[in-house]
RNA sequence: GGCCCCAUCGUCUAAUGGCUAGGACGCGGCCCUUUCAAGGCCGAAAUACGGGUUCGACUCCCGUUGGGGCCA
């Protein structure tokens, strides 16, 4: 007989009360890639029951981020919020069933419980003290506006095993569970509590694996129990390993930046993101570790899952993006870099048209959008070649603000900085004086990296010393101690911005040595 | 407090009972080089501890310790 092939249906489900952030995205990460690896579906789904702490921003936040980071799902977002009905029967039929039953303790009465059971080194429980009351006299009290909550009867005596894909057989004995909560009534209205919520919308929602963050281990037996009283198939589960702060501790706001967002806005790159997530807990065969999502897809296994936690590394994240960076078509990048370049001051942007002609490089960028720096239009070409010059000295592109500045306004000069280690002020004149020279007589048609290079060279054979011949213009150009190599640099600015720049290093010596 | 999970360089990890415990980030040194970056070479750096099982243990078992998670 043909074994039944099982479709795989995984799916990632956050609860809006928060911005998407780094754990939440690579648990999605590790559902997407299980997904595709399986030829299955990849599902999303909001848990906003909580209507206090759920935010449409946090929504919109999560939905945007995921689909910044390429991670796009097959079904959904389903929102828990519009589903409520189907929890309504739900419940209706465990309360039918009697495994279900409704709870008037208040939360000072259990505290009180809790604490009493502690103290006596006993495992903390709800008692069971409302199971007796009948469902009449429940339904009674409810109407006088009297809180309840609705508790699930815990079958005692047995031990649930869970099969979990990353950690083996974990089990637990339902004894020390105690009947927990499942649903809470506040004015008369029935809101379905979380273990309850997604049981109901994983077996509504076929869900085949449960891939899902460590935290929620404990929460398995309950929702095991919860399936076997609906009669509904238990899943697959895999419980990932947390990420952790320095602190090992549980990656929390407290840690710093671990919204994605942050990092969108830090300049790091979607593929770099995903590259270095998927690396927290999950490694290739082969040792490698630079990864585009392709690749990841059809390395993925859940069997290359590690066990343990994995503490975040911040400068991990920057060697990957920064390779990342290396490896991208400069277009594209050109086109990540564009809110930096805006959002330094460097060039300014205002919509053209909203039509532009059909996928034309990055260069469509500059057909729907006026780019402009101090006033005047600057080309695609030019910014191209800025950017094309700091790619491998990039780990984020955030770092642009500081990298380029020069290119868009005249730096700010200081006489110690232009003077090479092992040359004095006045050297430095004459040599620099020298150079402008030899500049001036390069023709415009002919300023290109290479004629420059082999001038400075030239020179530098005569003066014996390369550091006193190469080090000064490139300061008098860039204003800084560390850049791209000048001769690169003075092709694009060009002849005239080049001496103009030189100059006024020649008269700051000048007046400095005079003065 | 109870239950559960986890334990290899500082960090991410490889080695699924058999080489000198391998790689990557970071760190240090050297080379290349006008600076920076990149690149190349080299180096320091780990099996938490204690018992077993075995010819042989990072690997299997037990315990201890430590860390974490969940329960309010």
């Amino acid at each position: 007989m043909e074994k039944e092939v099982k479709e795989i249906r995984v799916r990632f489900a956050p609860s809006p009360t928060g911005n998407l952030h780094l754990g939440g995205a690579r648990t999605c990460l590790f559902n997407f890639l299980f997904a595709r690896k399986n030829k299955g579906k990849f599902i999303l789904r909001i848990e906003d029951t909580d209507q206090e702490r759920s935010k449409p921003e946090f929504i919109e936040d999560i939905i945007e981020n995921l689909k910044w980071l390429n991670l796009i799902w097959d079904e959904g977002p389903y929102f828990q919020s519009q589903r409520l009905e189907i929890y309504q029967y739900y419940l209706q039929k465990l309360i039918q069933e009697k495994k279900a039953y409704y709870c008037f303790c208040t939360p000072e009465e259990l505290r009180a419980e809790r604490e009493y059971q502690i103290q006596k080194g006993e495992p903390p429980k709800y008692s069971g003290k409302c199971r007796t009351i009948s469902i009449e006299e429940a339904k009674k009290r409810i109407i006088k506006g009297e809180k309840a909550i609705l508790r699930f009867k815990v079958p005692l005596g047995k031990i649930i095993k869970i099969k979990d894909l990353i950690k083996g057989e974990v089990k637990f004995k339902t004894d020390l569970i105690g009947d927990f909560s499942i649903a809470v009534i506040e004015n008369k209205k029935i809101r379905p509590l979380y273990n309850f919520a997604v049981v109901v919308d994983d077996q509504e929602m076929k869900i085949s694996h449960i891939i899902r963050g460590e935290d929620h281990l404990s929460n398995t037996p309950k929702q095991i129990l919860l399936q076997k009283a609906l009669k509904f198939k238990v899943p697959e589960f895999a419980h990932l390993p947390l990420i952790l702060g320095p602190d090992k501790s549980k990656l929390s706001k407290r840690h710093g930046a671990v919204a994605i967002r942050n990092y969108k806005e830090e300049g790091y790159l979607p593929e770099a993101m995903i590259n270095f997530l998927a690396l927290l807990g999950w490694s290739s065969r082969d040792n490698r570790e630079i990864f585009t999502l392709k690749e990841l897809i059809e390395n993925f296994s859940l069997e290359n899952v590690q066990k343990s936690p994995a503490i975040f590394n911040p400068q991990k994240l920057d060697y990957i993006n920064s390779i990342h960076i290396r490896r991208m078509p400069l277009d594209r990048l050109l086109e990540e870099s564009m809110p930096f370049f805006i959002k330094a001051g460097f060039i300014s942007c205002e919509i053209e048209s909203e039509t532009f002609p059909p996928a034309y490089g990055g260069q469509e960028l500059f057909f729907k959008y006026k780019i402009t720096t101090t006033g005047q239009p600057i080309s695609y070409e030019r910014l191209k070649r800025i950017l094309s010059l700091y790619q491998e000295r990039l780990k984020k592109l955030s770092e642009l603000s500081e990298l380029v500045d020069f290119f868009f306004k005249k730096p700010k000069l200081e006489v110690e900085k232009l003077v090479w280690k092992t040359s004095t002020p006045q050297e430095t004149l004459k040599i620099l004086e020298e150079e402008k020279k030899l500049f001036s007589q390069i023709e415009e048609k002919k300023w290109k990296e290479k004629a420059l290079k082999e001038t400075l060279l030239k020179y530098a054979e005569k003066i014996g010393d390369r550091g006193k011949v190469f080090w000064p213009p490139r300061v008098a150009v860039t204003g800084k101690e560390a850049s791209a190599p000048f001769t690169e640099i003075a092709e694009i600015l060009g002849k005239k911005e080049t001496l103009e720049r030189i100059n006024r290093a020649l008269n700051l010596l000048k007046k400095q040595l005079n003065g």
